[in-house]
DNA sequence: AACTTTAAGTGTGAAATCTACATTAATAAA
DNA sequence: TTTATTAATGTAGATTTCACACTTAAAGTT
C-alpha cells in the first residue's frame, strides 16, 4: 500500500556513467578494469553508489570527477535499470548517466591509477552486468540529441575545424555525411565563430578554426531548432 | 568506494505513474486524492513502492492495474527524481512512468473507491511533491513520441474516426493542425484500415471508422519513420 | 622558379516535402 | 424538397533536401 513507508524494501541505488570522448580515431568510451569482486578483472562502466544525502545528478558528477578530474561537464540522466539479479551481490538499481568530454582534457594520471582506458565504441570489450545495454542505450540517446541540440561541441576542443566537427557527427551517427551540405546546414544555425586562425596540421592550405558561440546557441534553443543531417 | 556494498545508504524506491487518457473533451490525466499522510487530501499521481523482488516495469504495471483494473497497457519509463526532501517522510527516489489508456476501458468502480479522478491536462490541480514536474516532463515526452511512433492509437477506442485521431494529436501537441494535410500524412503511413462502417454519431453524413493496423505499423518501425505534423 | 601534392572551400539545379487553402458530397431533420 | 451539418477530397506555390565536381591555397619537391 501507498501509505506504508516500510524499510523492508529499501534498495541500493547505483549510478553508472557512460563517458563519451572523441579524438581523430572516432567516438570512444571510458571503461574501467574492475579490481574488486564480483567480476574482478572484467571491464565495466565507471560507477558508484548514491549517498544518503546526495542527489542523483551530483552522484554522477562526483563519480565522473573521481575518475577523470573533470568538472562542469555535460551530463544527462538516461534510464533506471532494475533487473532483479543485475548485480549478483545484492539487489541494486542503477541509474545511468552519460557524459560528453573533450578527450584531451581529462587527467591521465587519474585514469591510469584506476586502470581506466579509452575504447573505440566500435570495438569495446564485453562489459559486466547490463553495462553493454546501457552503452547501446546511451549511443541511441546521443544520436537523438544531436538532432535537437548541437551537443557535439562538448566533445571537441575549444577551437576546432569543420572537418573535425563533420567527423564527430559522422562518428555519432555512424554514417557518411556530405561535406558541403553539412557545412551549409551548420552555418545556417549561426552558432559558430569563424576565427582568423588556421590549423595547419592537416593540410598544405590549412583550415580555419571555429569556436562555438554559446550566446547565439542559447537564443536558438528558445525557438527549439531541429538539425537534420 | 565502488567495492563497498554498504547498506548504510539504501533508499526507498517509489514508482509514480502519469496516466493519460483521451476523450472528446481532450487529453486527461488520472489523479488521486490522498487519504493518508503526508499531504492527506491533496491531489497526487498514483504511485507505490518498488518491492524487493520486483522489476521497475512490473511495479508500474502493478500500480496501474491496482487503480484502473487494466492490463497490457503501453507504459514507458521516464525519469528518476531524487531531490533530498522531495518526500518529507523519508528519503525516497521516485522513478516515473507514463501510461496511455483508452479512457472508456478502465474500471470506474475502482477509481471511485480510490478517490481517483480524471482531469484535463489544461486545468489539473496542483500536485504534491514534485508531481507537477513529472507531469510536465511526461507531456514533453509524449509530444516527442508522437513524432517517432504513432502511439496516439493507444489512447483511442478500437474503432475511431479521422476526426478523433486529429483531435487527439491536436490535444497532445496543443496546436491546431490542418485537417487535409493531417489526413494525407496519416494515410501516407499506411497503418490504418478503413472500415466500411460509419460512425453516425457526429454528423448527418457519418464518418468512416478506422482501425489501427499493427502488422503494417511494425514493418514501418523497422525503417524508423518520422511523422512531422 | 616551376611543378606537384594535399586537403579546403565553395554553388546549383532537380526532387521531394511542406503548406495554405475552398468546394462538393452525403445524409437526417424540418 | 429544402435546409443544415459535418465529411471528404486535390492542387499549386514555397521551402527544404539532396546529389554532385571544380577551383584554391600553400607547402613540399625538383
Amino acid at each position: 500500500m501507498l501509505n506504508n513507508y516500510s524499510s523492508a524494501d529499501k534498495v541500493l541505488l547505483a549510478v553508472d556513467c557512460i563517458i563519451f570522448g572523441f579524438d581523430n580515431q572516432g567516438l570512444k568510451i571510458l571503461l574501467i578494469k574492475r579490481d574488486f569482486e564480483p567480476e574482478k578483472g572484467k571491464w565495466s562502466l565507471i560507477g558508484g553508489f548514491l549517498k544518503r544525502d546526495e542527489v542523483l545528478d551530483n552522484a554522477a558528477i562526483r563519480i565522473l570527477n573521481t575518475y577523470t578530474g573533470l568538472n562542469d561537464i555535460y551530463m544527462e540522466q538516461l534510464y533506471a535499470y532494475s533487473e532483479i539479479d543485475r548485480d549478483p551481490v545484492e539487489r541494486t538499481i542503477s541509474v545511468s548517466y552519460y557524459a560528453l568530454i573533450n578527450i584531451e582534457n581529462h587527467n591521465t594520471e587519474l585514469i591510469k591509477n584506476y586502470h581506466a582506458q579509452w575504447f573505440s565504441i566500435t570495438d569495446a570489450p564485453n562489459l559486466i552486468f547490463d553495462h553493454n545495454e546501457m552503452v547501446e542505450h546511451a549511443i541511441r540517446r546521443l544520436r537523438y540529441r544531436t538532432s535537437i541540440k548541437p551537443i557535439g561541441f562538448e566533445l571537441l576542443p575549444e577551437k576546432f575545424t569543420m572537418r573535425q566537427l563533420l567527423e564527430l557527427y559522422e562518428a555519432i551517427l555512424s554514417k557518411e555525411l556530405d561535406k558541403r551540405n553539412f557545412i551549409s546546414k551548420i552555418n545556417s544555425l549561426e552558432i559558430l565563430n569563424k576565427l582568423d586562425e588556421k590549423d595547419m596540421g592537416s593540410s598544405r592550405k590549412g583550415s580555419y578554426l571555429y569556436t562555438f558561440n554559446k550566446e547565439k546557441y542559447e537564443e536558438k534553443l528558445l525557438n527549439d531548432f531541429v538539425l537534420n543531417l
